[in-house]
DNA sequence: CATGAAGGTGAATGCGAGTTCATATTAGAC
DNA sequence: GTCTAATATGAACTCGCATTCACCTTCATG
């Protein structure tokens, strides 16, 4: 049985996670140890005490991020399994993911990465899968209620998800398009195809 | 007058120059100049003697693409004048661009980064320009012609190439939903609005 | 083919950032 | 109030990388 942390350790551990948020968020993953020692009023020697590395600390701040889409995403499902407005719900939650890709610099950039840069966080595979899991199933939905382009994959949701601008107007004029062409049907003569 | 340049000189600066552009393709703008002197089998120091500084033979190497791609565009213009199927230039414009966004690494960084980190290459500014008059040029043909979204302007148009996936079955889908996208109507009832 | 200036070399330097650890400080039990 | 284990501190160490420079090589001119 682990000791109760001592009250200062534990006031300490929350402003680190806070700071790290904030720092990694505006300046993304590239901001220093110091930057964000500093915005918790402590020294770089007591991140260390909470984190093993900095790896480690950002890795923890996505997650929690990640957590709360995936939940986001399982709300959405689950709306649609009683309610039924698949389009409207997809829509919704692509918005909100994209608002997290455009807010969080970290998020997008650790989304970013290639993966396998993973670090050990308990319960980080698992809550991958649950994120991929909860986004077919919405993908699946939207392509069988007919919103969502056959040719269109979870894989590519990602990836126009990635790509969100970080400006408000840019981002809303984006997802405008975005969400117009993910709606319009496959066509055959497109200059795109090899 | 300056003397033209020894025959090792010359070799070694091209060689400098493709090495570059390929490291920098395939590693991004963090690439060391070690491994940038390596592959032009060459050592560090000689770099230097071509070039003032890592930033500056980035920034030489990108402007080349850079180059290439406003030429494309005045292309694709000049052949609106007289043919004049702004749709398909339009697209193909943006397709061919597309391709060296995602080729390139380097040019993908370099265009995501904050403007003002320019080196004072010789002719950028002229050539920035220029490339922004013909973006713009290129999307106002593709208003008249109604084949763009009105309220997608030039700004819309580079965020959405700087997005572009590396992974070509992903650009392939990309392309094809963003380019539906770009040519369906707006529409009122958006979940993106505020 | 001798000669000197242009060009090349790569070890050394400086710097920024992550990480460590000997030392100082403090929470909380008795 | 004392005591000590837990915590915090921040200077010092390490590592990667851009950049420099004192010293060699080589081109090309006469």
């Amino acid at each position: 049985m682990m000791r109760a942390m001592r009250s200062d350790a534990a006031r300490n551990s929350e402003a680190i996670l806070q700071a790290a948020r904030d720092v990694v968020a505006e300046e993304g993953i590239g901001a220093s140890m110091v930057r964000i020692a500093e915005r918790a009023g402590v020294a770089v020697g007591t991140l260390y005490r909470h984190h093993p590395s900095k790896d480690h600390l950002v890795g923890a701040v996505v997650q929690d991020a990640t957590r709360r889409l995936v939940d986001l995403l399982d709300a959405a499902l689950a709306r649609i399994e009683t309610d039924g407005d698949v389009g409207r719900e997809f829509e919704t939650a692509l918005a909100s993911a994209a608002e997290t890709y455009a807010t969080d610099r970290a998020f997008k950039e650790y989304r970013a990465q290639a993966r396998g840069a993973a670090v050990d966080l308990p319960g980080a595979d698992q809550l991958e899968a649950r994120g991929y899991a909860a986004l077919d199933d919405l993908v699946a939905a939207a392509h069988r209620a007919g919103t969502l382009r056959a040719d269109v994959g979870a894989a590519d949701v990602l990836e126009i998800l990635a790509a969100v601008p970080t400006s408000p107007e840019r981002r809303a004029t984006y997802l405008a398009v975005v969400l117009a062409g993910l709606r319009s049907a496959p066509r055959r003569d497109s200059p795109v195809g090899r």
